[in-house]
RNA sequence: GGGACUGUGGGGUAGAUUGGUCCAUCCUUCGGGGUUCGGGACUCCGAGACGCCAGUUCAAAUCUGGCCAGUCCCA
């Protein structure tokens, strides 16, 4: 009733899949990080130049290349006589490769999918646009760990500092960033209260009470919750970020072997999601130095995102006894015997909306698997003359075709001009766009734009079908790169000395010891990841001795500069 | 943990060295009007800022101190 009356006057009027207005309330501008730049404008005294360059939030934002023009005649004459406004000049951001880190900050704005102004250090605003991209994730992870039989929980934020202190290892491990709650009011609490890094102290002690028999086991739950972690080092949206949108599996077996086969099913589960992201990984399993605090052991998932650059973008641990022992997580097993359970975790988080910007994204800015787009399809009607209003209508009719086909489709009839919106979602990430003017509505076919760069017209038959296969053909083709992309980025290294800038990760032959691992470390100025679990992402052959120390019976590792 | 630096409209910036020329520049953005609309349109009108609190001074965006926020470097 009132409902469609309160509408605000920019909210969507026609078809749409979701419910994201078609423009965020203001805030950067869009896409366009050098329109500040001026003409001309010549530096007055070279001598005098303020310190630095010392990148603040603002001077972080270097514009692109050549952003300095020559000082000119203003304003400038025109060809055709008169005065004109500057052109503008084509919108670029930093270059991935040389600037990763200005690109990633710039293309995140520009696609309006987090809002970092706000003024707590590491926690972000989740705009509409970046929310739906969100709960895409969320969607993902949930068909897939579901399908493994793991059902869905939420335990509390709030931990006492009894229950977090029991694991040794892991209080060791994080201690130094947690937040603590220790006040209620203006009292303070007798037990403070840690809010939950990870949920392991959490949900251990009430694990004990709902184990009790073998026929309990086993247990296999996961929660999407927030998570907190006092971070030192710089943040990043989404790659380091204080309060974590978390997905955390625990787990409960019978005996080891059956947590070990815990941890394949869950690897093949990240296999599916990791697919659907189209990001391609290595799964690690870290040295003993790197292991997730309290664990037995810990295999990462490591993606590569440039030189060698990697990004760990989720974690499967095998805990052993390690906590059912201090947490007291046992059962009757069939021939009366008490035993400890065997648990296991799979940690992911937001990182993999970080990390498919990180490999996907271009000089245009994001681009979006089908799985992740918040609008997998934009229709632009181009409204001209007399035909505009039957475009609009023709427009409006496909959309509710394809929405009805159950994908995420949003028309943008807002007032800007066409290219003004190729540009914009462009910069969005979204992977197919619709182009319908004039021609379209008279011959019934409709122009495909992909985010890859392929155009084609299609139709008039079988549009539908056309308009699907383009969205599906789209991603073939954004998995095919990705994999070129993944396969060029590792290479073998024999000697130390090869490490030293190296421009991919690194595959190379590792005695398994400590002192070894440090000298790669040293070498490469990172981190050396462990050792890979299943296939090589190359195939270098058999490893020959050590890199480090030339011992024999050695395994291949990898070695790069995690992000 | 140690060190350095930076806060000017929604975003990017000029102004700071030498306090006064600044009721603060330019681009973008935002609101309204008109002309437009097949790759970031043009035009007219309008809106919007010196992080906060003290201090120095006839006078502070500019100098000093504290706080808050942010960034970088080093253990």
């Amino acid at each position: 009733m009132g409902d469609a009356a309160a509408r605000p006057p920019h909210a969507r009027l026609v078809v749409d899949g979701t419910d994201l207005p078609a423009r965020l309330p203001p805030r950067a501008s869009a896409g366009n990080p050098s329109r500040g730049e001026r003409v001309s404008r010549p530096r007055a005294r070279p001598g005098h130049r303020r310190p630095g360059p010392v990148a603040g939030p603002r001077s972080a934002r270097v514009g692109p290349v050549g952003r300095r023009a020559k000082p000119g005649p203003w304003p400038p004459h025109h060809p055709y006589g008169g005065r004109v406004s500057p052109p503008r000049p084509m919108p670029t951001f930093p270059d991935k490769t040389s600037k990763f880190i200005d690109w990633y900050l710039e293309v995140l704005d520009a696609a309006e999918l987090t809002d970092k102004r706000y003024p707590v250090k590491g926690m972000n605003v989740w705009t509409p646009y970046g929310f739906q991209a969100r709960r895409q994730l969320d969607a993902v992870m949930i068909r897939e760990i579901e399908k493994t039989r793991s059902v869905p929980v939420e335990f509390p934020t709030l931990i006492p500092q009894t229950e977090f202190q029991k694991e040794k290892e892991h209080i060791k491990g994080f201690d130094a960033q947690v937040y603590w709650v220790t006040k209620g009011g203006a009292t303070d609490l007798d037990v403070p209260l840690v809010l939950r890094p990870t949920s392991e102290t959490a949900m251990y002690p009430v694990f004990a009470l709902w184990i009790r028999s073998h026929k309990d086991l086993p247990l296999n739950v996961y929660q999407i919750v927030n998570t907190f972690r006092y971070e030192t080092k710089t943040t990043r949206p989404f790659l380091r970020v204080r309060e974590i949108h978390f997905f955390e599996e625990h787990t409960c077996q019978v005996d080891e072997a059956a947590a070990t086969a815990r941890v394949g099913s869950n690897l093949s589960a990240f296999g599916a999601m990791a697919e659907a992201f189209v990001l391609p990984f290595v799964a690690i399993r870290r040295p003993e130095w790197d292991k997730f605090p309290g664990a037995f052991y810990s295999i990462a998932l490591d993606i590569p995102v440039g030189g060698a650059r990697t990004l760990q973008i989720g974690s499967i641990h095998h805990y052993r006894e390690n906590f059912s022992g201090p947490y007291g997580i046992h059962y009757e097993a069939p021939d009366g015997s008490s035993k400890l359970v065997h648990q296991t975790t799979f940690g992911l988080s937001e990182r993999l909306v970080g990390a498919v910007v990180s490999v996907h994204g271009d000089a245009k800015g994001v681009v979006f698997p089908s799985s992740l787009a918040p609008y997998q399809i934009v229709v632009v009607p181009i409204l001209s003359g007399d035909g505009a209003a039957g475009v609009a209508d023709y427009a409006a009719r496909l959309a509710e075709r394809l929405l009805a086909r159950g994908l995420r489709v949003h028309v943008d009839d807002s007032e800007e001009r066409p290219g003004a919106k190729y540009y914009r979602w462009e910069t969005h990430g979204v992977p197919v766009r619709l182009e319908i003017g004039r021609r379209e509505a008279a011959q019934g076919t409709v122009t495909v734009a992909d985010r890859l760069g392929e155009k084609r017209s299609v139709g008039p038959e079988n549009l539908d079908d056309a308009i699907v296969g383009a969205l599906a053909d789209y991603d073939r083709r954004l998995r095919e790169k990705a994999h070129a992309a993944f396969a060029s980025s590792f290479s073998v290294a024999h000697r130390l000395d090869e490490l030293k800038d190296s421009t991919t990760v690194r595959l190379l032959a590792w005695c398994g010891t400590e002192a070894c691992g440090h000298r790669v470390e040293e070498a490469i100025d990172g981190a050396l990841l462990g050792t890979p679990e299943g296939p090589l992402p190359i195939d270098p052959g058999a490893p020959g001795g050590c890199i480090g120390c030339g011992a024999a019976n050695s395994r291949w590792a990898l070695a790069g500069q995690p992000l």
